[in-house]
DNA sequence: CAGTATCCTAGCTGATACTG
DNA sequence: CAGTATCAGCTAGGATACTG
C-alpha cells in the first residue's frame, strides 16, 4: 500500500513499518517463540493494553504477524510471525548485538545476551 | 550512562538510543557525508526546526553525532557521525534493504535504491 | 483472557517572531 | 545561518473502567 512517491529513502519504509513505539520489541519476542496476549504483555512490562493491541493490529494488517483466535473459554489468542515478520529478524538481531556492545562500553563491564523467549 | 537493570534485553538499549521518532533517518544521511543544519532540514523535508534542534542534541549527548561550530558569519555548523554513530550503519543499512523489498513485493514493481547524500 | 470504551495528558507540528 | 521562544491545535499515548 505505500505510495513511493512519498518516501525519498527506503529506510523511511522500513521506519513506518516497524518503528512505531513497541513494533520492534514485539517482533523481537515473537522471533522466539508464538506468544499468547498476556504473554506479550508481560515481557513489554510497561506496554498498556491499548496499545499492545493496537501495535498488533497494525503488525497484522502491515503482514508481518499473524494472529490465530482460538474458540475456547476462557479465550485463547496466538501471535506468531509471518513469513514477512521473519525477514525483519536480522535487523532486530544487530539491533540487539549493538545495544550489547554500547551497553559494555558505557558500563565498562560484560553485559549478558538478551533476556528473552 | 544506562542502567542495565532497566532492560530486559538490548534490543531495548538500541531503540532507546536510535529509536527517536527521526533520529534513524538523521544518521542515514549523516553516513553519506558531513551536512549542515539546513541541508538536513531540506533532506528530512517534514521535520520541524524544533524537532530536528532536540533530536540532534540528543545524538550528540549520546555520542553518536559530532557538532561542528565555525565560527563564522554567517554561523556554520556542520554535523557528521563520531566512530560510536558509524556502527549503527548497517543497523541502517539493513532497513534501507529491507524497505526496498517490502516496496517491491507491495507494487510489484522494482524500486529506485535510496534517494539520498 | 483478551480485549473495548472513555477520558485525559504529553508530545509533536505549524506558524510566527526574534537573536548572535 | 542556525538556532531559541511562544502559542494554538492535533494526535499519540496513558489510566482507568467495563465486557464477551
Amino acid at each position: 500500500m505505500p505510495d513511493i512517491e512519498n518516501y525519498r529513502c527506503t529506510v523511511a519504509v522500513t521506519l513506518d513499518v516497524i518503528g512505531g513505539k513497541w513494533k520492534s520489541l514485539i517482533l523481537w519476542h515473537l522471533s522466539f517463540k508464538t506468544l499468547r496476549f498476556s504473554q506479550l504483555q508481560r515481557r513489554l512490562a510497561k506496554v498498556t493494553q491499548k496499545m499492545l493491541t493496537q501495535q498488533l493490529r497494525e503488525l497484522e494488517a502491515d503482514g508481518l504477524v499473524h494472529r490465530e483466535v482460538y474458540a475456547e473459554v476462557p479465550p485463547r489468542v496466538e501471535y506468531s510471525l509471518t513469513e514477512l515478520g521473519q525477514s525483519v529478524v536480522p535487523i532486530l538481531e544487530l539491533m540487539c548485538q549493538w545495544g550489547k556492545e554500547y551497553l559494555e562500553v558505557s558500563s565498562g563491564e560484560e553485559v549478558p545476551s538478551c533476556q528473552v523467549g
